[in-house]
DNA sequence: AATGCCTGCCC
DNA sequence: ATTCTGC
DNA sequence: GCAGAATGGGCAGGCATT
């Protein structure tokens, strides 16, 4: 299934108007090939049952071992192959026409391919023929998709819409960046200053990160807005928004069934961007109201698809397969695009090529459209290089790291280079970014209108949040660990909660119960100790493309640690599988989730997340196979899938068994690793098994907050994975035994391993389980062995 | 003033 | 956060 | 392997309601 599809894929019972175009849902003809609907309460099936439960032709591979009864703790419960691609469903074939485009070659690759082919001196060779005919489009042999507007006049937002539309009519990357640059090079032409405007419309953001311009409007908000503005109750907006899985349709249905009697002023991007942004302003009593007509306002001026595009922006979900990464290669095409056309010329390959790697390496360092925008418009793309730079105020956009299922894998990718572990703690992500006042340098603004950068003292978070306001300790401290004579420097670090008493760190959800905003310092009452793991920047230069092993050095000669304040991550270079296991293991016993390893040497060390964002491995002991807490729930309730899950259950309720008041307590939803066949087959099984209401005993708060969409016969029972329980306020699983009077214990990041077809109901994990998982964790076991009885503690 | 719902942001 | 999927 | 889009628990903060 593609994301294309999924856009436009409807539920069950949903119809659009006439002359809307639209897929046929998939699932009524994946539904068509599933047969058996049978439940599964067998209680002896062996080893066939999981073909007996699905469509699955015969398979070796889909042999369910059996499994020791009764023991559903760690690493013990039986492993389920996953479906192998032979056995997929026939997919259905994409439409994706566009004005006579022949889509290229399925398999042949991109010059995207051959950029990240990965070795050290890469120069690109020249694309396979299918790309050659998508980089003809690119350059622009194709005229614009909607007719050209005055040129000066406000972009409409029709046009915008348009491009939306072809993007979400094909799942080619190419083809998607081939659209979008074919439309931002209109915009160039007709309307550059407004390339600003429409590249946030399309990237779904009003501003940069780190002004903090919140929408404060979600689902619920726009239910009652939709429902308004065309009349209906809000019921039927429900009722439609479970059918059809998208705010955006609802609205364009709606909409669309309503008579308008004064045709509207047509929209513009101006004047979208400008509402939207209205709309965010609001605040204080009664602010809810005013949001709600203000959109209102603006759906009522919006024809057709402006109202899908409209509703989903506000939703946060534009579900077109485009998001940042997509946009900054077609505006790098866009403007290469654009400069060669003021001469009469067409970009070649090597220049579309080097503008790409231009706009990601500026990208990399600044990662601000309203800073590099202008930039480009005025010293081109290929120079533009030397006007952005990375700067203090900035933040930039974090390294991330790809999960690794075994230190083998580890050692296979990072084969005869060097390398180095380091703890993965677990806090919250901090940027620190810091000019002394006595800094010869100043700094341009880090926004359009912004004032001059002399002095400056913040964190950013892991997605560009300005969280100086929630960490005033931290800027305090600074005089403590910074060398005097240091004039600036980005840091990047881990912020974790200290318990001082026991000389430990916390656990994530107590750091969580920070206050956020405008904290005094005297009212810090988590304190917070600093892990820092790399420099970004020093004394007015990026040292982004030095190795990782001198930006290491730079760092420890540059800051001073100062026991829970300051500290360095701790890290060890080996590359001897044994000792990388212990020290894994010794990370998990001082309270961190397991290991970051990171090339030291070379290009593949530096600091380009746009370049290859996840360049760094991370090894959780959750991540290995028979390793991590693994439990077997009982599935008694679900929600309806949005977007691409449509028509399908796209989460389930799950629970435990209590054995003493035989009732099934609430433990976690889980909506993850789930393939699209398996979400369709669950559908067969398990709507045959709805019931009415819950169950009597079944626990789990009657509020309407938690509450499943369909319930179900506690039949179904699946192995689940967690990195760790938690106490829940929400959850029921052994309330009351994991020492803690009313909370029960959920899982942290709860992923589905596969069906336990050899189980029943009351087969599945109990709660004294739980309980007892819950209490062995390192973290509250030996939180009490330190500070003795504390069972009353409350977090 | 207390409670409940919603949203955004951490992981 | 984790996971799956088309390119 | 990337990029995107599904989905998780749980907290503070802000508004609405009682």
């Amino acid at each position: 299934m593609s994301s294309g599809k999924k856009q436009t894929t409807l539920g069950r019972f949903f119809t659009l108007p006439p002359g809307t175009d639209v897929a046929v849902p998939i699932q009524s003809k994946l539904r068509a090939i599933s047969t058996s609907s049978k439940p599964i309460d067998n209680e002896n099936v062996a080893s066939l049952k999981v073909e007996g439960t699905s469509s699955k032709p015969a398979d070796n591979e889909n042999v369910a071992s059996p499994k020791v009864e009764g023991t559903p703790v760690k690493g013990t419960a039986a492993k389920r192959p996953k479906s192998s691609p032979d056995n997929k469903r026939p997919k259905k074939q994409m439409v994706a026409s566009y004005s006579g485009e022949t889509s290229s070659k399925p398999g042949s690759s991109s010059r995207h391919d051959e950029v990240d082919s990965g070795s050290e001196a890469e120069k690109p060779s020249l694309p396979p023929a299918a790309g050659r005919e998508m980089l003809k489009k690119l350059a622009g042999d194709v005229p614009p998709a909607y007719s050209d507007w005055d040129p000066g006049k406000p972009t409409p937002y029709a046009a915008l819409v348009t491009t939306f539309k072809l993007l979400e009519g094909t799942t080619k990357r190419l083809e998607k960046i081939s659209h979008t640059s074919r439309f931002l090079r209109q915009v160039l032409r007709l309307s550059p200053d407004e390339l600003l405007l429409v590249v946030h419309l399309m990237i779904n953001k009003l501003a940069a990160d780190f002004e903090g311009v919140e929408m404060g409007v979600g689902e619920s908000l726009l239910m009652k807005a939709i429902g308004e503005s065309c009349g209906r109750s809000l019921d039927k907006i429900r009722e439609d928004h479970r059918e059809c899985g998208d705010l955006g349709l609802v609205a364009m249905k709606s909409r669309n069934n309503q008579l308008t009697i004064f045709a509207p002023q047509p929209l513009t991007v101006a004047v979208v961007h400008k509402g939207l942004l209205d709309i965010a302003k609001v605040k204080g009593e009664g602010g809810q109201g005013r949001k709600v007509s203000a959109i209102r306002k603006l759906l009522a001026a919006a024809k057709g698809d402006e109202a899908k595009f409209l509703i989903r922006g506000l939703e946060g979900k534009l579900r077109l397969g485009l998001a940042d990464r997509t946009v900054l290669v077609s505006l790098s095409s866009a403007f290469i695009t654009h400069e060669r056309e003021l001469k009469g010329q067409k970009p070649n390959t090597a220049m579309l090529d080097e503008a790409e790697l231009n706009l990601r390496s500026v990208y990399s360092e600044l990662p601000s459209y309203e800073i590099i925008i202008p930039a480009i418009r005025e010293h081109g793309i290929i120079n533009v290089k030397q006007y952005c730079k990375l700067q203090p105020g900035v933040p930039v956009k974090p390294m991330l790291a790809k999960p690794t299922k075994a230190i083998s894998e580890v050692l296979d990718r990072f084969e005869n280079r060097r390398f180095t572990c380091e703890y993965k703690y677990d806090g919250e992500r901090a940027q620190i970014h810091y000019v002394s006042p006595k800094s010869s340098i100043e700094y341009p603004p880090a926004t359009l209108g912004g004032e001059p950068i002399k002095n400056l003292a913040k964190v950013f978070s892991r997605n560009s949040e300005d969280l100086s306001g929630k960490y005033p300790d931290i800027l305090a401290a600074m005089n403590n660990w910074v060398r005097p004579e240091v004039e600036s420097f980005v840091l990047d670090c881990e912020a974790v909660g200290l318990d001082e008493i026991n000389n430990r760190l916390l656990p994530f959800q107590m750091l969580q119960t920070r206050k956020r905003k405008d904290v005094a310092l005297e009212d810090v009452k988590i304190r917070v100790c600093v892990h820092a793991f790399d420099l970004l920047f020093l004394n007015g230069k990026p040292v982004v493309r030095e190795s990782l092993s001198d930006r290491r050095k730079l760092m420890h000669e540059t800051f001073i640690e100062v026991p829970n304040q300051f500290v360095f991550a701790r890290y060890m270079d080996s590359s001897n599988l044994e000792e990388i296991t212990v020290f894994l293991d010794q990370s998990v016993k001082d309270s961190c989730e397991g290991l970051m390893v990171k090339m030291m040497d070379g290009r593949e060390s530096f600091y380009e997340p746009s370049q290859r964002s996840r360049n760094w491995l991370k090894i959780k002991k959750d991540y290995i196979d028979a390793l991590g807490d693994s439990l077997d729930l009982v599935v008694i309730g679900a929600y309806w899938g949005k977007g691409k899950r449509t028509s399908v259950y796209g989460s389930f309720l799950l629970a435990c068994y209590n054995l003493g008041t035989q009732s099934f307590e609430s433990v976690c939803n889980i909506g993850t690793g789930f393939s699209e066949a398996e979400l369709e087959e669950f559908y067969e099984t398990l709507h045959p098994l709805e019931i009415d209401r819950a169950k009597p005993f079944y626990d789990h708060p009657n509020g309407n907050a938690g509450k499943p969409d369909v319930w179900f016969e506690p039949k179904v029972v699946w192995e689940v994975k967690a990195a760790d329980l938690t106490l829940s306020p929400r959850y029921r699983a052994a309330a009351g035994l994991a020492g803690h009077r009313d909370k029960g214990v959920s899982l942290r990041f709860p992923r589905f391993i596969g069906p336990r077809t050899d189980k029943s109901g009351d087969d599945a994990t109990s709660s004294s389980q739980i309980a007892e998982m819950y209490l062995r964790q390192d973290q509250v076991a030996n939180k009490s062995a330190a500070k003795g009885v504390d069972d009353n503690f409350e977090y």
